[in-house]
DNA sequence: TGATCAGGCAATGTATACACTGATCGTGAA
DNA sequence: TTCACGATCAGTGTATACATTGCCTGATCA
């Protein structure tokens, strides 16, 4: 593994995960001595994180951690609900319908995996993390998924100031199953009012639930 | 200027007026010497236009300019359809009704400037970007115009695979004073449909008419 | 006492040397 | 003649030394 594609891993998931708060100035001697590594690999790190929009170069004095709060939720969701909402229906015309089939019928049991602890609620993660692979796959549009996958990074910051328990979860594995059975069925309009319900509450949820910080 | 700016905007100008071919592989050293700085600034160049989707590393053997082609067009123009016509809307309900009856008056003088040499067609593009400004502006949606900057470097590469006429310039005019029009009229639906229309005809003729390289 | 200027310092920006990896070309053997 | 193996080399990946910039601090003058 490069030295650079380390810094680059370690950082993004300490600024993910929040133990560097927004605001954070990452100074690139600080950073090399603290992850082993030179400046250099740093630097390119710090530069793809940029890009990416998780940090922010702070003119000539270093990069900060780019602030996020609940106040980017609303902008953030309303890009959301326009490019899954389309991607949803893209996919419903383009997908292969079987695919679809099967994810539904996986969500519909998946509120087995979130009565347990912990382990297998990984497993349910990592379910709706396919469902949103087989949408990028279906509907066949480079540009399109890459633009969803640069928000999901954004999204999984601001997701980490809410909690999510066990009623929200089972609630949104019916909603994602619904996603799935409109896609499924090859409804476009379905698919996409099911992937706006479902932004909806996922952000009426984050919203109500959330613990300032 | 930074010396990595420049490599940046040298290359980055290359590679959007085709004087860089999709598929020419960039090597550093190469670079470095044509650019005349050293290859740190030239790598931190070839990040960034890496990060904007120009350019594609080519797993340890350089990076190489991005493949595009008529084939990209239909998924771009699927996205462009998407965020822009969300982004029309949202100027309707959000933006100042006086900027854009005054983008609207101009836009309606702007085949004046079309008649004219090549001096003049100038001011009628910075007149046309002057009115993306104004949506970017008026939509107060820091996400969402970020996915419509990323997308529109994409858009003025193919873009020069087409000419533009006399003619499909004077109606792109009228197409793009229907927008400012709805927008100053706030009228979130109209300005959509106004929107995906201009883009829908560009989109025509740019295939009707593009050159084959 | 306050403001301004100069000097130092810390951090980034750039250049270059060195390391390592993958490819290509040549040579030898089957 | 062809295939395989090895050596050379080109080019990227990393480290570090040097240059430059901008801020901060302290001292001096008004």
């Amino acid at each position: 593994m490069r030295a650079s594609d380390k810094a680059y891993a370690a950082l993004r998931e300490d600024i993910i995960e929040w133990r560097l708060a927004p605001g954070t100035v990452l100074a690139e001697v600080e950073q090399s001595e603290r992850l082993g590594v030179s400046r250099t690999p740093v630097r390119e790190a710090l530069s793809r994180l940029s890009a990416e929009g998780l940090t922010t170069a702070a003119g000539g004095r270093g990069v900060v951690v780019t602030d996020i709060s609940l106040e980017d939720i609303d902008e953030l969701f309303e890009l959301r609900e326009t490019l899954e909402g389309k991607a949803a229906a893209l996919a419903a015309e383009r997908g292969e319908h079987g695919i679809f089939e099967h994810l539904h019928a996986e969500l519909l049991d998946a509120p087995a995996m979130l009565n347990d602890g912990d382990p297998s609620r990984r497993d349910y993660y990592a379910l709706v993390g396919r469902l949103d692979d087989a949408i990028d796959e279906a509907i066949s549009n480079s540009y399109l998924a890459q633009a969803m996958r640069s928000l999901r990074v954004h999204l999984v910051r601001v997701r980490r100031l809410a909690a999510d328990d066990a009623g929200r979860l089972h609630a949104a594995a019916a909603e994602h199953a619904a996603i799935a059975e409109a896609i499924a069925s090859g409804k476009p309009k379905l698919a996409e009012a099911a992937t706006i319900l479902h932004l909806y509450r996922s952000l009426s949820h984050l919203k109500a639930t959330h613990t300032p910080h």
